[in-house]
DNA sequence: TTAGATTATGAACACCGTATAGATTGTCTG
DNA sequence: CAGACAATCTATACGGTGTTCATAATCTAA
């Protein structure tokens, strides 16, 4: 079935036919599932035909990756905007800022957040800009973690990384909810819980944020 | 490009054609990516007809969830023989080599893995013995944490859960090689001083070494 | 205005998931 | 052992998919 946005144009020219298509896309994701992204199903929403895409995008990849690059620069603007805004927080503190941001966007997000993390899809090593808008989200994270004058400010990064992704993935597949109608407990509550307790971890390496 | 096991065989009953299915759908994601795994390329790869598959499995979900389903024991034993052979080891030790397992399983096994938390394509509501097989490989996390005698078991669990399910896709995504090429470090390395991180993060929540 | 680049169409090809009918074989019952 | 029934496999068919290509429509710049 169609979502409603198949209305005809009058003009042979589109207009906007990439940014629609990257739009339909998006949408398609959120509403049936990254299966339900065809090409062709996606060249129907935007009333346009099957072959129309390719003046666009090489492949079906290329469309992918296209979002998943979109999905980083976003990814990065929230974390740095989680980072930045807190003049009189802790560093620890900003790690669970920042990683709670990580959750949020993929919850905001999930029709860009699925392509993002999914290689075989992207194929980032043939779209070199994902890898790029990637990196640049990391940094931000490892950026934080070099302020935070621990030891092993790499191992620390990873882990960082890690546990947002995580958290995120377990979050947008359902998971984290699955297992919290199992302990009888709200699914906010409980990632909030998770997300306090990283915050108790990077205490260990965090002198100045232990004093209440 | 067929691999070669399409050899031909005399008999009109294949005789083990579920099994080897599956073994060449798993064969198939490690060598080609999950995209090349099509019902019908994989009941080429078993000399078999297009139609043949159906018996064994209602459809293409079906397959992938069996490989999931067999994916999570696989991860479960794992994750057990982790825990339960170390005699004089502490908790905190079991929680690294428990997060360690969980990694080495995604590097072991990434055929099952890049199904196993894909719900999309295993469409675990329609398949329940998926989401049996991965409550039972969560609990080994849970029943661990439980013993650690943390104050909040359960946003422990999931937070180990988390860090290992992330670390296992940050490095079989590549992602993890990719920094380590970058910061000039060794991956296994730079993913053992990770795991290590961990260790000393979850010391906070062992009694003896609780923060002040 | 006109030449060329850009963007759309429509037909074609091979492949895919899936359904169905019929052929072959294994197994159970008498 | 024989026959019947169930399980398994083949053959064929349908619509959807990615992708290519020739062709048509439009925009842009000289």
């Amino acid at each position: 079935m169609e979502v409603n946005s198949v209305r005809k144009r009058e003009t042979y020219h589109h207009g906007s036919l990439r940014e629609e298509l990257v739009e339909a896309s998006v949408r398609l994701i959120e509403t049936e599932g990254i299966g339900a992204v065809s090409l062709r199903r996606v060249a129907r929403e935007a009333g346009v035909s099957p072959g129309a895409p390719y003046h666009h995008f090489a492949d079906r990849a290329a469309l992918l990756s296209a979002i998943a690059a979109r999905g980083f620069d976003l990814l990065t603007q929230d974390l740095l905007s989680a980072v930045g805004r807190s003049p009189g927080a802790s560093r620890t503190d900003d790690v669970v800022r920042v990683a709670a941001a990580y959750v949020t966007f993929a919850r905001r997000q999930p029709g860009h957040f699925q392509v993002m993390f999914r290689p075989e899809l992207s194929q980032p090593e043939k779209h070199p800009a994902v890898q790029e808008a990637g990196d640049a989200a990391l940094k931000v994270l490892t950026d934080l973690v070099d302020r935070l004058g621990v030891a092993d400010p790499q191992a620390v990064g990873i882990t960082l990384w890690a546990l947002g992704h995580g958290l995120a993935s377990l979050t947008l597949d359902g998971l984290l909810a699955l297992k919290a109608e199992a302990w009888n407990t709200d699914p906010d509550d409980l990632l909030a819980r998770a997300l306090g307790q990283i915050g108790r971890s990077f205490d260990v390496g965090d002198p100045g944020a232990t004093a209440p």
